[in-house]
DNA sequence: ATATTAAACGCAACAAAATTGCGTTATAAA
DNA sequence: TTTATAACGCAATTTTGTTGCGTTTAATAT
């Protein structure tokens, strides 16, 4: 459970409307550990959301900056809640993305550090991501 | 036009068998910068290109490591050619991809040294990929 | 050269993921 | 309380990729 007032709070910083779906849609990201796909999120949902609603929903909150796309293994759409600091106008995304082999799931690493370089090569770099495959620590010890 | 030789040096060395559609697909990977989706590979064909076929080859291709997936904004399959260095077996893919903002073009950063790491958090990394955008050296200087 | 074998092809059907249109409902602000 | 508009929900559609199956083609053996 999320307390209304964060709620009040998040939702006011990212210029959201509180309707209860979207609401609701917060708190799912928010108790989750990794990151959440459409279908994903319609599981979830006791009472069936419209699967446009999740999607446009999901639009939206990636357009005020509370979530972002993470990259996903069988190239569906994917998210993951921001850090705080984003904002429409800032999304700063400095840390590496996992994908397992094993669960297909995938993890923001955010103390991974990213080789900070902004030219390589004549090469202007305004972005660079790190996405890593491998086995994550629950399918480790399995 | 990629000259027969290296079409049947390429071929056999790969395993795959000539024929004519997979040797124009070889060509067009051959002959372009960047990478391909299933897309832009059918709009290049003059004489329309089944789909499947497309999708069958890339595949085919991809095992026997002639090419290999790169991530796509849009959540397409795209590909593009291997070193030389890749088989079947050792698909070893040690550099980085810019995506240029400008002219969409994905290049291929040789000697961008990545980082090693091949653990972190327990979680184990088997394979390292960066992808920069930003702009490329010809249209920054337009 | 010819026969054999298996991969590749082409077409239709299918499936999953995501998008669009539009009338209705709920929210925020006046 | 009224009003403007964002969000919702349902149907239809598009896009991307897959599966099945009979036919063709290429590599290999004879
Ligand atoms: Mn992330
Ligand atoms: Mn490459
Ligand atoms: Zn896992
Ligand atoms: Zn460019």
């Amino acid at each position: 459970m999320v307390d209304n007032k964060l709620i009040d709070v998040t939702f006011k910083k990212y210029g959201l409307r509180k309707t209860s779906f979207r609401k609701n849609l917060f708190e799912l990201f928010h108790n989750s550990l990794n990151s959440l796909s459409a279908k994903e999120i319609s599981l979830r949902f006791s009472t069936s959301a419209d699967k446009v609603s999740i999607y446009r929903a999901l639009d939206s909150f990636e357009k005020s900056g509370l979530i972002h796309k993470v990259p996903d293994k069988n190239n569906l759409l994917r998210y993951s809640l921001c850090k705080s600091e984003c904002t429409p106008n800032q999304h700063a995304h400095d840390h590496a993305h996992f994908l397992c082999s094993v669960c297909d799931e995938t993890f923001c690493l955010d103390d991974f550090t990213l080789p900070s370089t902004k030219s390589h090569n004549g090469f202007l770099i305004n972005d660079l991501k790190i996405i890593m495959e491998g086995t994550c620590v629950s399918c480790k010890s399995i």
